[in-house]
DNA sequence: CGATATTGTTGATTTAAACCGACATATAGG
DNA sequence: CCTATATGTCGGTTTAAATCAACAATATCG
């Protein structure tokens, strides 16, 4: 990423907890499999040292490294209904009728935070 | 990410399938709550170039980046049971008794790919 | 339509992600 | 236990990710 940003520099829990768990569950798939960190990090494309960061749920790695260690275990397809526009209520229910291209304008200088 | 890897320089298309669907969903869910790039951005504390290159879904950006909009947009409850081993039927299936902390040991030289 | 905000693009800078070699430690399984 | 393999750690190098300023293009909405 260089540069780190805040939100890899510091997670919030939430965020930090999801990785953490996440690279868990990738590693406990890899052992069931009995796959070597350098046997998986091949077939991936990543060297041996990312796809241990990516087991330690390192933030700052990038998510097709993620991406790629759940589809070389069959897993992506969990990733599916992921953010889908129709599973999202609160989405739907703040929708209007129309599907604008850009953010609405906002009044004037920013509402930060 | 640097040096990128061959998982970010040309993913499968299961892989850049599942990326570019979630950029859009996000997307539709950060336009359904009327932020702009900006100000969804600021929240996560990233920059706004980045916030579009997750929309784009780019590879070689940062999970963190991508969990954290997730976050701030209140979807982030959905990536719960990615990977779950309890849901990971294949890998069950293959389990043997004991729980191993390191794969086992290969034959002898690598069985690559 | 016109004013304003959003989003896209480009080029330059900074900095760390990914890689590697080498070595230490831990684990598996004979 | 012993040995081969797996995994962890460290320093150093390469290279591009993230940022920013500035401007262009596009979309919103009064």
């Amino acid at each position: 990423m260089a540069r780190v940003s805040r939100i890899a520099e510091a997670p919030p829990h939430a965020v930090a907890q999801a990785l953490a768990r996440l690279g868990r569950n990738i590693r406990t798939a890899r052992l069931r499999r009995k796959l070597s960190h350098e046997q998986l990090a091949k077939r991936i494309g990543i060297s041996r040292y990312v796809m241990a960061d990516i087991e330690k749920g390192k933030p700052t790695t990038g998510i097709a490294a993620y991406l790629g260690a759940l589809w070389a275990l069959g897993l992506l397809t969990q990733m599916n209904g992921l953010a889908d526009p129709d599973r999202d209520i609160e989405g739907k229910t703040l929708e209007s009728a129309r599907r604008p291209k850009t953010a609405p304008k906002r009044k004037s200088f920013d509402d930060d935070f």
